[in-house]
DNA sequence: ACCTGAACACCGTTCAAGT
DNA sequence: ACCTGAACACCGTTCAAGT
């Protein structure tokens, strides 16, 4: 995926250094456009995000933009990306709060409640997952990320004691992958009141399509 | 909706009988247009399906195809239509052999295993649920189309004596819809006996959503 | 060194001309 | 009565010219 390429020479290699400032500047303009992408994206819709649109959005000319992103995917992808680098962050601080004894219960809990409060924070998420649905590209790294996903819970659910493992532990991570990102899309748009409820249903399946309480014995 | 105004002058009224022979040719046509871009979509995606490669994929010109259809959404409405219709007739039968003392949750179970057929016997299932996604007056009519099944859910669940009603009732449809779709699109995609260990769990949670076990009490 | 926006390519849609 | 495909409008992308 030579698109990300270009979108992550944002390391400092000494001989650089002096021109920091500038590159501070043009870090600055690229998160600009993000934002501003992920409110249009919230407000038109994907099918209307034309790329001069964007750029008007952002105070800059069409080829001005085509100077920050390649094309307009790239963009429409660097915001997956950002929003993808936020689970990653969540998985982090799962992980970090961990503790042996916890069981697998109180952990899947707990690690719904922290992935559905970055689908919360992510304006226009309704929006954002419908473009990584539609656009192969975006779809391509969702599915990459549903991979690395699936195998940083199967770690985690091992540690908290699950009673499956190879290719059973890695279908009820996918199943609950799933379910997750369903009932989040929905409990986002939910009333406070409804939302509590379908959180507690979405808690309470979660738990249970891991711990296989359908199974005879 | 007037796009689909157009699509429903299939009935024949007495002054247009002499025409029926025309009437049904065209409708065959209007058929095989749609089975055409059911293909393609499996095949190449939303994003490059052009009206150019339906028409020529159909055997005809694209003004031919904008005889048949009024624009590129509208064909893409009408298969979204059709397999709409598809979940209506399968909500029909689940009705018709419904008995009283069934019992909620063995009627979950037929009813979710009828609707999961559905998902599967749709070509190109991915792509058109995509396409019913990101395509505004699509997600309309699936949204509508929800609605029109929340209705009709409520109805058999509560005559499978649910412990629930009004806007709680509506909720776990909701949520039961939700699930349902979610997993049948993973199902459909796994393996034969990942499948149906994922069809277990499904079940299974579909039917503690809706009884509401996990409440306290 | 960076920005601009007219110009180009491509796709959805139309309509004058054909049979 | 129906079909055709060149022509038009619009959007993503480029690049010669500006500062």
């Amino acid at each position: 995926m030579d698109v990300t390429k270009k979108l992550k020479e944002n390391g400092n290699t000494p001989t650089e250094a002096r021109r920091m400032p500038i590159q501070a500047r043009a870090k600055k303009r690229h998160e600009h456009i993000l934002d501003i992408t992920a409110e249009l994206l919230a407000k038109v819709g994907v099918d209307e995000l034309t790329t001069i649109l964007i750029a008007k959005s952002a105070g800059i000319s069409v080829g001005s933009l085509y100077h920050y992103f390649p094309n307009k995917i790239a963009i429409l992808y660097a915001l997956a990306q950002r929003w993808l680098d936020e689970i990653n962050i969540a998985l982090d601080d799962i992980d970090a709060s961990t503790e042996d004894s916890e069981g697998l219960e109180a952990f899947t809990h707990r690690c719904t409640e922290r992935v559905l409060e970055v689908y919360r924070r992510q304006q226009g998420i309704l929006h954002l997952v419908q473009a990584m649905f539609s656009i192969p590209e975006l779809h391509t790294l969702d599915e990459e990320h549903d991979a690395y996903m699936i195998k940083r819970f199967t770690h985690m659910f091992a540690d908290q004691g699950i009673e499956a493992k190879g290719k059973e532990l890695e279908r009820r991570a996918r199943v609950y992958l799933e379910i997750v990102h369903a009932l989040s899309l929905l409990i986002v748009e939910q009333s406070g009141s409804q939302a509590a409820r379908t959180t507690q249903d979405l808690k309470f399946m979660a738990y249970s399509a891991l711990a296989g309480y359908h199974k005879p014995q």
